[in-house]
DNA sequence: CGAGAGATACGTACCGTTCAGTAACATTTT
DNA sequence: AAAATGTTACTGAACGGTACGTATCTCTCG
């Protein structure tokens, strides 16, 4: 179809592709800096000076910056259930392996020099709004996540699933967080580890009802 | 002095005590604020607005909004740490029995109606810039209570007390986010139970090189 | 073939508002 | 008296968002 070649008028701020569309070269830009600074410290002027264009551009293709933050939030989403569902694939019928092999991911990557948590958990600790676009993308996706992990706990054979498959959302959550809290050298380090422990611990368990009654 | 009851000149926000100090009410009113809000959703305006208060007279007492945001969690760091040893209190020379109890009112709280997780690691998400004054507050209450939770680890016997106390510290970073992120029926009430079977995993566990050579 | 009409894509310049923060002065409280 | 607070008015910058003009490309139709 159209060229791929670059060097557009525009060539000064932004040192990645030239050639994209002014409404893919927003949304790059935005995922960029969203994820970096945060989605309420990033200012739409900022965007459309990094993305070298104009800011017609940007509302031309975006409803408004809360949409912005929406289209770059279901990116990141899609992005996260690639991630997860790799894991999955590499060990087909083996749950705990599955868990481990994700898991092993997140906490290298969450001891990474400027890692910076989950997008989505970010997003909805800066818009604390119920209805609002921002987090309603993140809400699904932990919804999600966490149906999917109490399965996977269900297909380990663990005898309350969902207790078992909260506790690891939790220590994946916890993950997110303490990366960006901690940096290089946090514990996020030992999620893999952790997880797997709470998962043996959590299967050779005879009674199910040791709560309090 | 003057009177506890209320209705002043400028009774329309705010409910609470109307007699302290300028600088108390502002500070209290931050507190509420930021921490249902956001710091950076919050304007000072709103804030000296539902203070009953004028601007000049919150800068008088704080140099900054970032400074106000820094005395905000520096009483919260207080109060954490309040809740932390009373649970520690409760259960003289018991490390696990501390942490169950702690982590059982954590769990409480963190699925109420309205809960917004540790404003502490709210604030280190809003404000990823390292050397950030609400920043750094946060940072070190992370710091010490991994130290903690790491030598209450070590008090358990636990063969690898580094491992078991980061695992420990994601489940409970887990369930402040895991709180606001779900709300009621999230799987932030299973942040004890969880943490109890993983500490039980860790002690039951005779040899501590079990990674991957 | 070639002119012109849309349609598409983008920029220039600007809007009103809100932001954090301040200056100068009056008033109340202790 | 003096310490604390209120009143009013203001600043300059940043905010999200928009009215309007201008290229360029493509699809017709004479």
């Amino acid at each position: 179809m159209n060229d791929e070649k670059t060097v557009g008028p525009t060539s000064e701020a932004d040192g990645s592709r030239q050639s994209l569309r002014a409404a893919d070269r927003i949304l790059d830009t935005a995922r960029k800096l969203f994820y970096r600074e945060g989605i309420r410290a990033i200012g739409v002027d900022e965007i459309v000076r990094q993305a070298g264009v104009t800011k017609p551009s940007l509302y031309r293709s975006f409803a408004s910056k809360d949409d912005l933050a929406a289209s770059y939030l279901k990116v990141y989403d899609q992005e996260f259930w690639k991630r997860f569902d790799a894991a999955v694939a590499a060990h087909p019928g083996d749950p705990r392996k599955q868990i481990f092999a994700f898991l092993s991911r997140v906490g290298e990557r969450a001891v990474m020099e400027g890692y910076r948590g989950c997008g989505m958990t970010n997003a909805a600790v800066e818009y604390p709004e119920p209805n609002h676009p921002a987090r309603a993308v993140g809400e699904a996706n932990k919804r999600e996540l966490r149906r999917r992990l109490r399965e996977m706990a269900a297909d380990m054979g663990a005898p309350d699933p969902d207790i078992l498959g909260d506790g690891l959302l939790l220590l994946i959550e916890g993950a997110y967080i303490s990366g960006q809290l901690f940096g290089p050298g946090g514990p996020a380090a030992t999620v893999a580890q952790n997880a797997d422990r709470l998962i043996e611990a959590s299967l050779s368990r005879e009674n199910t009802s040791h709560r309090q009654p």
